[in-house]
DNA sequence: CTAATCTTGACCATTTTAGTCAGGTATGTA
DNA sequence: TACATACCTGACTAAAATGGTCAAGATTAG
């Protein structure tokens, strides 16, 4: 099971924006160079932050992006949907009574499967970019 | 994030492989047709299993894989680790004081990546075949 | 002997990932 | 008004990972 850089740059992204963000828009090449991440790749993760409303944009000379909500309404599990990183840990559909590639029922572990995945979606659904903002402060223990 | 189908496999086939194991070995195909996996992937799932001593083979006709420990101390970690399906929310290597591509220093979401490795690996460490066997017992009935 | 099984290694199609590239469009400022 | 800054969009691609298949052989019970 990995993560993808994608889902990392996302939030290390609105981690660095949500510190900045208190005065003026911030420009995707300050955070490119601040966090070291390819401004391209970073205008089509910022495309979908703003789809799914967790950013704003202002266009123009002087424009970024800002927060579109308090950085404690943000969830990991908010940006993770937004950019398209999804916990899957089967192939299956949740709905379906079928199991995994059409199988007539579900296999003998998936119950197993289903706990891991509420596992780690808890994890997501605890942290709120507030969370990671009061962690980075403190410089943490 | 995903769970790969060989760490998902490899589960299954060896909670099929602990119900049935008490008197004679297992063969490779009772499993693959039981479970409805891919026999030559079956065939590289288990040798990396043997590889690893949470299984016995024993060859020629009759012959098939027997569980090499008792199933309370055989974990998911162990299973996982044994087929290469590992938890890796970084690219950067603990070890190293560098970040993720070669930069110079950690990312500031660091933190979070690596309680988020422990968050998934506790529970990896705290399920054994054991624990699958006596779930899904309760649920058959 | 022979059928059932494990053993080994090579091979491959498809999908995903992590970007790059090449254009736009909007707008504050000089 | 010119122009630099920044967002916006879509196409493209190299490399890696995934989820297998295929072929050929070695062991051993019956
Ligand atoms: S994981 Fe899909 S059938 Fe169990
Ligand atoms: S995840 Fe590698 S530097 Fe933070």
């Amino acid at each position: 099971m990995k993560l993808t850089s994608r889902g990392r740059y996302a939030v290390t992204a609105l981690v660095d924006l949500a510190r900045f963000d208190n005065i003026n828009p911030v420009s995707l090449r300050d955070i490119s160079l601040r966090q070291g991440i390819s401004l391209d790749y970073l205008e089509q993760i910022f495309s979908k932050l703003k789809k799914n409303e967790i950013v704003k944009s202002i266009r123009g000379t002087q424009g970024g992006y800002v927060l579109n909500k308090n950085p404690n309404d943000i969830k990991l599990t908010n940006i993770f949907h937004a950019v398209d990183e999804k916990v899957k840990t089967v192939q299956c559909k949740k709905e379906s009574k079928k199991g995994c590639n059409g199988k007539a029922t579900k296999c003998i572990t998936h119950n197993l499967w289903d706990e891991l995945e509420v596992h780690i979606n808890t994890f997501f659904e605890n942290k709120s970019l507030k969370d990671l903002l009061n962690n980075n402060k403190e410089t943490r223990v």
